[in-house]
DNA sequence: CACACCTGTAGTTATTGTACTACAAAAGTT
DNA sequence: AACTTTTGTAGTACAATAACTACAGGTGTG
């Protein structure tokens, strides 16, 4: 018999996805926990077919519990759902072993489809995932995002990070406008983020500011 | 009858928050809708005994939609359903019109309670909410800063700290370029920022992210 | 009631930033 | 040594944004 562990703190969503999973597979046994530690202990527990989990619980992040959950027993399958566009986790959640993403306002049945595929030994990914992946094998993902740029861009980062405009920035290094502009762009490229509020929450994120 | 409408982008909210309301209430006529525009059409349409609304929603905000709710009928109850911690939002909703603010982590039996009392015509305040509102009379010293913004003023701050650009929020907002820029500048003033980064940095602080 | 201030909205203009391109020097690879 | 990539640097042309200004409708207050 099919075993299912549900991991969110909102009940409301703890309700929806066990009625979905209901409908999809019946006769499966669904439970629920609230926060990463109750899952922890359920996973220690008892054996489970699927766990499907919040990213962001109260205290222990759904990522950290994601890598206690695979040091256990790392055959698990674990689809992580959350209410973040997929672009800033997928990658970092898919590196932490799970087996899928998947953003909370899916259809229904892409949920059902995950799961099915996960208990399968495979990996759920959608589209826009899998272009984000192939761009990983081009670039040296191993180590930290910043520590891929060199010197130069680095501090750029780190000013821009704290708010400075490329010009104040051009002029404190001595440098060209469109200098400090280019070197703006290879970050953006190399730690394949957006823009500068990416950059500022990278910066708090890993202490650099 | 009892006829609920439930407006959510989330489909497995909209599905939780079903489940929930017709073993609260058997026999009720429960419509989902998934966004803004639809939930206006269907107030339009016909006739409601109790709204339940997400906060965001894509498009116009679900604080705007409240508006026009209460414009077409301002006797209908509407409860806000929100993941944002009631602080920051619950006063702004309250003010706007609803019946109520809840949490989406809020316990299944809290919202059924929630509908039964906003049905008789009264308010949902959960304690915390009380409280904010009591300090309203005590005095305007020590609300957050960004508690002085308006509700415009407000979501553009939010957008800007996730790293929108001007334009992206006039787009999405469906309003002018400069408006947008206005508003910005409007924030910086009162917030006593200088740039985007400072505002990224106190959504994250603040959580308002 | 009048007058001030806040809010929502937007135009014009001047400033700033971005994309694309380029190239030489350094570093790394074969 | 020859070749490729990365790094530091910048110009030109175009795009986005900020500053300043304006104004109508709402709210508050003496």
């Amino acid at each position: 018999m099919l075993r299912i562990l549900i991991a969110d703190d909102h009940s409301v969503v703890r309700k929806g996805l066990k009625l979905i999973l209901s409908e999809g597979f019946p006769g499966a046994a669904i439970e629920e926990v609230v926060d990463a530690e109750e899952m922890i202990k359920k996973v220690i527990q008892s054996e489970w077919d699927v766990i499907i989990s919040d990213l962001s619980m109260p205290g222990r992040s759904g990522l950290e519990a994601l890598q206690q959950i695979k040091q256990i027993n790392a055959r698990i399958p674990v689809l992580i759902l959350s209410v973040h566009p997929e672009e800033q986790y997928a990658l970092r959640v898919l590196k932490a072993g799970a087996s899928g993403y998947l953003n909370k306002d899916m259809a229904p049945e892409e949920l059902v489809n995950a799961v099915q595929r996960v208990m399968l030994g495979k990996k759920y990914i959608t589209a826009s995932i899998a272009e984000k992946l192939a761009s990983v094998f081009d670039q040296d993902s191993d180590k930290a995002p910043h520590e891929c740029l060199s010197d130069r861009e680095f501090s750029v980062l780190k000013l821009l990070a704290a708010g400075k405009s490329v010009s104040e920035i051009a002029e404190s290094l001595f440098l060209s406008v469109t200098t400090v502009s280019t070197y703006r762009a290879r970050i953006m490229t190399k730690m394949n983020m957006k823009n500068n509020a990416d950059l500022t929450l990278y910066a708090v994120e890993n202490k650099l500011l």
